[in-house]
DNA sequence: CCGCAAGTATACCGATCGCTTTACTTTGCT
DNA sequence: AGCAAAGTAAAGCGATCGGTATACTTGCGG
């Protein structure tokens, strides 16, 4: 016996999508608990991988943060997939536009939008982060005027930013209140001002 | 010469008035930075006080931040100082409900309400800080409503809850956008409502 | 005028931060 | 079968975190 004198090993973790699952711990913990409160080793553990094999995938957490963005802003199945609905083409303008309000408070749990929340953490250090929020709530501006001009709306610029506002507002209203009910509120005024946009010429 | 030996102290530093010294650095850190960011070392250089005088004062850092938040609420120089337009007798109800969105833009600089800022941080720890900012965005909810009453309107409850989700809505966004427009949206979309909700009979 | 509260500097505590390193093992492909 | 890619464990790096301790000095009120 004693073939090769180290017997010590015995490496059983996660296995071969190591990346994948550190990707997706970051979206629950990031999302749910905060980017700054949440430590590497938190990381590692909940994908189920190890410290060296983290940096080979991310070069920094920093790094981390900015793939977890994108991760957020795509994922079909992440906290933010309720926007998606602005691109369904099986429904009208109209539709689209109560759609984005009328799906986003069961998906937003207690805590608003994530991407927001990573701007909040941002301020002065990761400048790439504050960047990419900032794009995307432009861009999701953009497709709100663009569905509003869609939906024959008279103004649809006003209209659409207007709209933006009221989304980051149940979001963020959300979180000071720890409550699900500013979406109520959010998707009634929308309802009107839709109407008042668009209905009786 | 040599009366006591020891010729060391020269401790001249900030001087009396520490703990108003504490909050103001509290302010202006936390509100800017973030309070995760703010280390206690920033802080008290920032304060021109010693550790020890710190810990004297704060019994921890939580406990400052508790602090901060009450200062932030009451501050008549603060960065929320805005919202005590609601209070002034001098102006009619509607006037003051246009006046808190016409207030807010100069007054918040780039980084929303430190309030909400301040939840979204505390996430899961600091259950302090999240109920006073919990507390205190009910409370303006409620001045809401009861100024919406005042000024005769329809559905006073309706309209105070809106007026809060866009209010919060603008501070959110202009974080996320990094850009003081959406103050402008919230602005023209408040005055429509309130014209709306109080308007021809 | 003097005592004492309020302040000072500074070194240090254990813990954790983000990150690196050394040495090793498993897995999938050809 | 064999080899590179991808994974593992674990010790440890310097820095910083929040917080404590020791020893000293000042300014104001009775």
């Amino acid at each position: 016996m004693a073939t090769t004198e180290t017997t010590a090993g015995t490496p059983r973790r996660g296995g071969r999508g190591a990346r994948e699952r550190i990707l997706r711990a970051a979206v629950e913990l990031f999302a749910r608990d905060g980017i700054h409160v949440t430590g590497i080793a938190k990381l590692t553990d909940t994908a189920q991988v190890s410290t060296r094999t983290f940096y080979q995938h991310f070069p920094s957490k920093e790094a981390l943060v900015s793939a977890y963005l994108q991760r957020v802003e795509s994922d079909p199945e992440g906290p933010v997939h309720g926007e998606s609905v602005l691109e369904r083409s099986d429904l009208g303008a109209r539709e689209r536009l109560l759609a984005l309000f009328a799906d986003s408070a069961p998906t937003q749990v207690v805590r608003g939008c994530p991407l927001h929340n990573a701007a909040v953490e941002a301020a002065g250090t990761m400048p790439e982060a504050t960047a990419l929020v900032e794009r995307h709530k432009k861009e999701l501006t953009e497709r709100l005027i663009k569905t509003a001009a869609e939906a024959g709306a008279r103004e649809p610029e006003t209209l659409g930013r207007r709209l933006a506002v009221l989304f980051e507002g149940a979001n963020a209203l959300s979180t000071s209140l720890n409550s699900a009910l500013p979406y109520q509120d959010a998707r009634g005024l929308a309802a009107m001002l839709i109407d008042q946009a668009t209905g009786a010429s």
